[in-house]
Formats: C-alpha cells, structure tokens, sequence
DNA sequence: GTGAAAGCGCTAACAA
DNA sequence: TTGTTAGCGCTTTCAC
C-alpha cells in the first residue's frame, strides 16, 4: 500500500502538519526537522495522492479538452499544442470527442468528468449561435471555433473573414481571376463556412473581380473525400477556373488530387490554396500553400484564460467579469501549389 | 455551490445512505422512496463527486493512455480507439505525450497522474528490452508496441514478421523481384524495424529471391522527409528496383511522392506497400496499398486486459496472475500502388 | 515551529 | 428497507 502523511509523519517523528508544510511549502520549518521528514518521504516512496487534495482543495489540476474528432489531423495538432501549453502551466488534459455533434457536445458540457475537471476548453462544431445559452455553466469554459460568437463563455479564434481574405488575395496576386472555392455551406453566415466565404467575396469585390455562382463548391463535411467530390463536379461542370481556394488543407487535398488525375497541373493550371496548415501540407504534391491560423497561439491563450479563470473562482467562488472574445494572428503560407 | 448528497437526503427527508443507494443501485429502495429521492436530486441538479467517491473507492474510472506523438496519425488513430473501446467500459482517458523519448518514457510510469489513474496503456517507442525491469510497477500496465518483449507487464501487438512478410510476399505475387525496403534500423533485432526487417528477408528467402543490401534503405525516423530522403538515395544510387516496401504508410508517402517527381510511375515501375493503413492511404495518388495492423482490436484488447488487471487488484489488492502476451490480426489491404 | 482536530463528499459496515 | 457512523488522505484553522 502506499505510504500516506500519516506513515511519514510517524517514521519523522513529527506530526502530519509538519509533513503537509515541508510537502506544500506552506510553512516554515526547521532545518532540522525538514531534513528528517524529506528523509522519510524518500524511505517510504511517500506521494501525495492527489485525489485527496483534489476533494479537499476543490481543484484538479485536470482541464478538459472536447474536440470533435482526434483523427482529424486539425484537431490532433490543436491537442498537441493544447496539451503543451498545459503542460508549462502544471495542468494536466483529459481529452474528450464529441463527433461534431450537436446532441454529444451539449452532453459534453455537462458530462460526469466535467466533476474531474477544473474548467473546459471546447471546440464547438455542431452547436449553433441559437445554442449559446447552453454555455453558460458554472465551471470556467473557453470557446474555440466559429460556431458561437459572443456568448456568455469566453472565446478564442481567428480572424476568419480576414484570413479568407488574405488567402483569396494571394490567388489575385497571381493574376488568377476565376477563383473557385471549395467547403461553402449554403446559407452560412457564421462558422468557419460562412465566414471564409465573405473573406471571399471581400477579395473579389476589392479586386473588381466578378463573383460566379457557378464556382462555388459546397460540401457538406471538410474530409478528402469532399474535396475530390467537389472537384470532380466542378470539372463535370465545364466551367472555367484557374484556381481554387479550399476552406480547409484536407479539402484542398482531395482537390489537387482530382485536378491531377484530370491530367492538369498543379499551380500551372490551377492553382490551390488551403487553410489550416496542418503538417502534412508541407510534404503534398505538390506542397500546399494555405492559411496558418496560429494554432499555438489560440491553445496558449485558450488555456491562459481559463487558469485565469480558474484561479478567479476559487478566490471569489464565481467570476463576475464579462466574457471575452480573443482574435489570434494567422499567416499566409505560400507553397509550391500557388507558385 | 453544487448539491452534495446531504442536500439531496434533508430535501428528499431521507438519510444519506438511502440516496446513494438510490444513485448507485447498491441495494433496494422502496419505490416511493426511489421517487422522492429522484425528484430532489432533479430538483437540486445533484452530480455526484467523483474526486470524493474516489477516495473512498481507490480507483477513478480513468485510464492513462501515454503516446509519442498525438499529431502523428498513427497514434491519433490508436487514441480515437483507445477513446472508443474505453468509453464502451465506462472508462475516462487521459492521454500524455512522451516524444517517444527514453527520459521521457521512464518519467512518465512514474507520473504525479498515475495518482489519478488505475491504470495505463503504455505504447512504448524509446525504451528497449534492456530497460524491462522498469515496466515492474505497482499498478495495472498494458504495453504496446515493438520495443519490450516478455516484460513484467502485459503486452499487446501485432504479429510484425508475420505481416511484414506477407506484404513482402504481396509484392512478389505482383512478379516484382527487387523490392526495396524503406525504414530499416541497423543492427536492430526486435523493435519494429528489426521484426518487419526479418518478415521482409523471411519472405525472400521462401521465394528464393537472393537479398540484396543495396535495397535497404536506413532511416532514424518514419517521418515522411525520412521515406523522400531514403528514397532518394536509393534513386541517386543507380541500383535498380520494381517495388519498395516502407516500414510505416508516413514513410512510403514520402518515397512515393519522390518516386513520382522522379517521372516514374506508381505502381508501373515502382509498385509501393506501406503499413498501418492510415485513414490517409485511402486517399493518397495513388491510394497506397499496406497492413492493417488491426488497430482497433489492439486499443480493445488493451483496455479490456488493462480493466481485468484493474479490477483483480481491487479485489486481491494484487495481480499475481502472470504478465500477457497477446498477439492480434494483420490484413493486407491492396490499393493502387500495387494493382 | 509544531500539534490536534475538523471536515471536503462519498461509500460501506453495522445497526435498527 | 433505512439510518448512523467511521473513515479514505489531505489541508487548514486554531492552539500551544
């Protein structure tokens, strides 16, 4: 069995207290005593079992992170970066899915773990701006994605619109003019669909370059198999186009596939952009040039928060101050699929 | 503050013990009771704590699941498998990240987390059979992967030589005879270079194809810029080849994508076999041809050993039993690279 | 500088 | 069938 306070405690000849000061550093001790007691810890192997403090402090040290799907290399990348950010602050993640789900994402908000979590990092995907009220919970929570803008939690993201923007513009730089996008969701005014299609729409009018109906691909989901999907009806179309602004890497992927089994090449003739930067874009053939939406930033700034958050309550029991909404820089990566 | 069971027992005018009673099925209430205690726990919006019923209970409901890499897509996989088969079994996962690194791999069975898990799945990347002995720990352990054999703990895998000798033998059912392998470790005997290794020569020989050194190509790491580089060389090296079999599917997308800026064709002049049938071989131009490792009969078994080992300890305070060895299905999974 | 004792919320042994 | 009570191991007043 493992060794408790109590058995350091009697082999050191002190009382627990003593123990728990010299372990906590919560107050001074003697030298003396000190020495005797950390030789003890060391004889008996002693940790702390860090369920008991967790029910009597009230903290965990354990954050939780819902993301939709860990196989996507996107959310992968996030938790990776989440998980290290964490770790230089001494949290530890307890990473759960919810698929995407509207129904798995409101259980997630109130699912038994969150008894083991001091707070919530939550990428949302299914939820909508009309489910915002859900948010409001009585454990720290932080918001990533586009699917929910000012609601009562806070929220990190990127500027979505301006990214899109940025990315359309560095096609127009080319001297491209007839521009496809691929992932639009019809009707779509916020999420990550809507929002990139007004960064779009925004390049375009800028540049006084005509918006064509006819080259707007929409996708449902933003997997490889869309991409290509989206590709190929562009091409059954027999519109033109000369390049094509995916939504995401995975879209754009599956696209540059399609373009090429079509026997076109990749940027002479059509040149692509993504969005994401995920690892594997550097290595596509060709490489993908895309959007780097600073993925570090937004786990460093989302788990910020939420300590911040965390240590609020439970100075105050609740905190009072108003959600914040945090917008992170993004990049323009430029590859070899838009030289 | 959230409702605890006394709050829910002086509402419901009950004592305590009825309402866990009630909340954990642990012996027979009235119905009436039942209901009255139902209504108040509704009522207060009562979640029991789970950091005090661990304490009282010794165990947690989360399992450890300690990886190299979470943005490496293999173990993105074998996490979401992990995650599945878990929560099939009421079980919570925290994962960690070990780099793969021996310091690393070693600090992390000695984890403050350990204190806050029953138990942990381990796949191992930097230890080796030398280090076994630190794999004898005081709580339940499921080893994955290539790297420790016949430790002290259990241990689940794939039947490597087996696997890679059939694709070997994939291959040379294709009539391809100078078959490359991309990946290999020098000198290593287990460890899944050293066992795909011997699978690939065990292959050759049975089809009396002499083995040629010239075609091993050696690499430290299974990144894809590894699979480019070694692929290169082997191209810069003059020796001729009608088929490369890659140690992982990351490695053979990287000589892939050189075999093709090379101008040849896959699988016409270079036919490829990768292994571990990522989601994105599905995908890849040409889709790749590789094994199934069986990932998903990997994460169940671990998780289904790993309870047993749990809950046996709960009972006897210890396993005596001795440490598993299981070994799971491979299946070959033919794509384009190798029509 | 150190000790005694209460109690975090729960489970389980024992009583009634 | 239900109630009482003693801890699980720790932190934290409050004495000394």
């Amino acid at each position: 069995m493992a060794a408790t306070l109590h058995d350091v405690a009697r082999l050191a000849g002190v009382s627990i207290k003593t123990v728990s000061n010299v372990v906590n550093d919560s107050a001074p001790v003697r030298e003396q005593t000190r020495a005797r007691v950390l030789a003890a810890i060391s004889q008996l192997d002693y940790r702390p079992n860090l369920t008991a403090r967790s029910l009597r402090s009230g903290t965990t040290g354990v954050i939780g992170l819902a993301v939709p799907e860990l196989r996507l290399s996107y959310f992968a990348e996030l938790a990776d970066s989440v998980m290290k950010a964490a770790e230089k602050r001494g949290l530890t993640v307890l990473i759960e899915q919810t698929n995407g789900d509207r129904e798995r994402e409101l259980e997630m908000l109130r699912s038994p773990s969150r008894r083991f979590t001091d707070g919530l990092i939550f990428s949302v995907l299914g939820m909508g701006n009309e489910d915002a009220e859900f948010l409001r919970v009585d454990y720290p929570l932080v918001i990533l994605g586009e699917r929910v803008f000012h609601g009562p939690a806070d929220h990190v993201t990127m500027r979505n619109v301006e990214a899109a923007r940025a990315a359309t513009e560095h096609l127009l730089g080319l001297g491209r003019r007839r521009i496809a996008v691929i992932g639009a969701h019809e009707g779509e005014i916020i999420g990550s669909a809507g929002l990139r299609f007004a960064g779009y729409r925004e390049a375009l009018d800028a540049a006084s370059v005509p918006f064509d109906p006819r080259l707007v691909g929409y996708t449902t989901l933003w997997h490889r198999s869309n991409g290509a999907e989206a590709m190929r009806a562009l091409l059954d179309s027999g519109v033109e186009f000369d390049a094509v602004f995916a939504f995401n890497d995975t879209l754009a992927l599956g696209a540059m596939r399609v373009i090429q089994e079509a026997g076109l090449v990749v940027p002479r003739d059509v040149a692509v952009m993504g969005f994401d930067n995920l690892d594997e874009t550097a290595y596509s053939i060709p490489t993908l040039s895309t959007v780097d939406p600073g993925r570090e930033e937004i786990a460093e700034r989302a788990v910020e928060v939420l300590q911040e958050r965390i240590r609020e309550r439970s100075r105050n029991g609740a905190s009072l101050a108003a959600p914040r909404e945090i917008e992170t820089a993004f990049r323009i990566v430029g590859r070899e699929s838009t030289v």
